[in-house]
This record gives structure tokens, sequence and C-alpha cells, in this order.
DNA sequence: GATTTAACTGAACATTCGTTCATATCAAAG
DNA sequence: CTTTGATATGAACGAATGTTCAGTTAAATC
């Protein structure tokens, strides 16, 4: 018995991703097989291979789309005011996106070791250029005047870790609201960096 | 042929969990088998089980027994002064400790979904232990008008959170000391939460 | 209605997994 | 020298792994 019901092109493929990303995600890379994946889709497992050439496959397209996504919606808001404001619109939009796809945020903070060495050269650049975003909004307020940080480089790497640290606690219908944990963490990031 | 030369109790033990500790902090516990940690130690996988249980227990013990380390290392400390010096205290406190065993703390925060739901809540347990230590801090601090942050528990994380970060850059023998960065993290936590 | 083709099944492949256990060896005790 | 007990081997267990592929089904095309 073969295709049930229907035709499932372009249905499926996404299906096998997203469970892919919860079942990763829940139980990590290594834990979770090609069979469970299968099973949450309600396929075979061999019908997989459709859809990707293997699992490493599946988890480095996940991890690289989630990097190049988050860059394109950084790079994709203006940027407007001086590096004040700037570096409020960075707080907020980390927290927003992240708090957005925790599954993905999850995977690609965890299972960068289960990356073959050339697809974690390749999401480690895509993270690198994420922190250089921050980094360099740092060294433009510090010429400026306007922060106060010895060194900018380490106090991005600080940054998104203490907002990407939102994820682990952080959750919607929660006694806070995102907008008042927002509020919450860029009073903390300015007053840790403003000069 | 067995036990090939000397008598190795008190010794195997030590090195079966040490083996275990880098293999889990390299490549995660799921990706690791009894055999690789065997060969590490120079025994065949049998022999583990004369010093665990099974597989589970020793990623448990590796994660419990760090968690009460950390405990016992902050506890073990005096605490003298105002909540400003308790604070600073406890950053560099955290910095140190976090950056002497980088393999164990790594294991600590990636391995929880590894872990069965008993051993999960015991573990978790001991996590929020310590976070509740520097909440209390900084509660303490507001009320003595030292400090001044919306939501402790928060803050609480977000030091935390931000803190840990520096396990995934510093290096020893690195262009910064760990002293150096000591100080670096203390100006931007005091600035964060001071009144 | 016949043909084509994308989508999927189900079985099979060689490996590897965690764990058990009868057996062998060596150090220490008597 | 003999006995004892801890320590390790090495083979074996059933189960599960990622991946391949010939065959089957049903939708789309003519």
């Amino acid at each position: 018995m073969a295709r049930t019901q229907g035709s499932h092109s372009g249905i499926t493929g996404p299906r096998v991703r997203d469970a892919a990303l919860r079942l990763f995600a829940r139980h990590g890379y290594a834990a979770v097989s090609m069979r469970q994946i299968a099973g949450e889709v309600g396929v075979q497992a061999g019908a997989l291979y459709n859809y990707t050439p293997d699992k490493q496959s599946l988890l480095f397209e996940l991890m690289r789309g989630h990097m190049e996504e988050l860059l394109a919606a950084w790079d994709g808001l203006p940027q407007e005011g001086d590096a004040m404001a700037i570096l409020e619109a960075f707080t907020r939009f980390h927290i927003r996106f992240h708090s957005e796809r925790p599954d993905a945020v999850f995977i690609a903070y965890m299972e960068l070791r289960n990356l073959t060495p050339g697809n974690f050269a390749t999401v480690e650049a895509l993270r690198r250029d994420y922190e250089n975003r921050l980094e360099a909004i740092l060294s433009r307020g510090v010429a400026q005047g306007v922060f106060r940080v010895p060194e900018p480089k380490i106090a991005a790497m600080a940054v998104i870790a203490m907002l990407t640290g939102v994820n682990t606690w952080f959750r919607t219908g929660g006694r806070l609201s995102l907008p008042e944990v927002e509020a919450i963490y860029w009073d903390m990031v300015r007053r840790a960096v403003s000069a």
C-alpha cells in the first residue's frame, strides 16, 4: 500500500522538518531515530529519504535555516536613531524572535557537536555573524560616548547569553507578558553598558 | 585474560567517571557508547558494570556530583559584608568555579533531557537551590536599598545565564586572564542591578 | 481509459547498542 | 602453598540503528 490518500508532495516535506525539529529539541539528535520521525509524520522510515539525503542533512538544514532566518530578520529591521535606540531594538528583537521558536533555538545551541566538521563551520560562521552585529552596535556606542564597555566583543557575548537565557524559563501565558520581559531585560542591558 | 596488571580497585572507578565526563561533554550522552568509555579506560565494556549499574546512573551521578559540589563550594565560602559585597563574591565564585570544570558544566546544562524523570527531578531541584541562593542575595540587596531590580527571580536567571556564558568563549592562556574576566563581568553585573 | 510518474511501503542489509554472565586471572590472606 | 575474593575478559543476547531498493499505489496527464 502506497500513497494511501491524496498527493502529499509539498506537504510531507514540511511535516518531516517539523517533526524532526520537535523531536530533536525534545530528545536530542542522537537519541531520535529516523523511524520515530517517520512515525510522527505517519509514514514509513524509507519515505523520509524523499525529503532528505540523510539524517545529518536534516539536522544541518534545520540549524542553517534558523540562523539565516535570524540574520535576515534582524537585517530586515530599519535601524533608526543612535546606538542606544538600536541596542534597545536589538534587545527586544532578540527576545521576541527567540521566544517564538524555542525548539529551533534549543537545537541551534545544543546540537552543534553533532554536526559534521564542514556543517559545523557553516553554522558557526552564521553565529559569529550575528554576534558581530551586536558587537558593532556596542563599539559604535562606545565611539559615540553613549556606552562604556571595556571589551565590546565580550559584552556582546554576555548580552546574548543573558537574553537567550529567557528561553529557559519564559512560557507564553505565564505571569509576565513578553513586552514586560522585554522591558525588564532592556533595563538590565541598558544599565550594564551605559556610559 | 583478566586483571592484566596489579590491582585496579580504587583507580579504575575514577577513570571510568573521567572518561565518561569527557566523552559525554564532547559527543553527548546518547552518542557515546559504553564500549567507547571502556576503550578510553583501557578495559572491556563488561568491566564498566563493576562501577556503575548502568549508563544512565553514570550520567546521573556525574550531574548530581557536580551540582552538589557547586552548592557545597558556595556554601563553604564566608559571606561577609553587605549585599553588594556578597554579590561580587558570587559573581567571581561562579565564573571561577565554572571555568575550572567546563565538561561538567556542559553536561549539567545539555544532558538534562537524557535523565530519567526521577533523576531529572533531583538535578533540577539542585539547580533551583543554586538559583535561589542568588535570588536571595538580590532580594536582600533590594530590601537594603543597594539594588534596584523589579524581579529578583528573573534577574537571578539573567545573571546566571550571563556568567555561565563565559564558558562558551573563555580559554585559559587566552588574551584575558580569569581575574580580568571576573572584573569585566562584575562591572556589568553591578551596573545592571545597582540602585 | 491508458500511460506515466511521484510517493510510499515493507523487507532487508550490515552494524551497533546496553547489558549479562560463565570463566579466567591475579593479589592478598591464612 | 592454598584459599579466597575482587577484577577483568570475551562471547553472547535481543533489540535497534541508518540506509537502500524493488515493488506497489494512486494521482496527474494524455
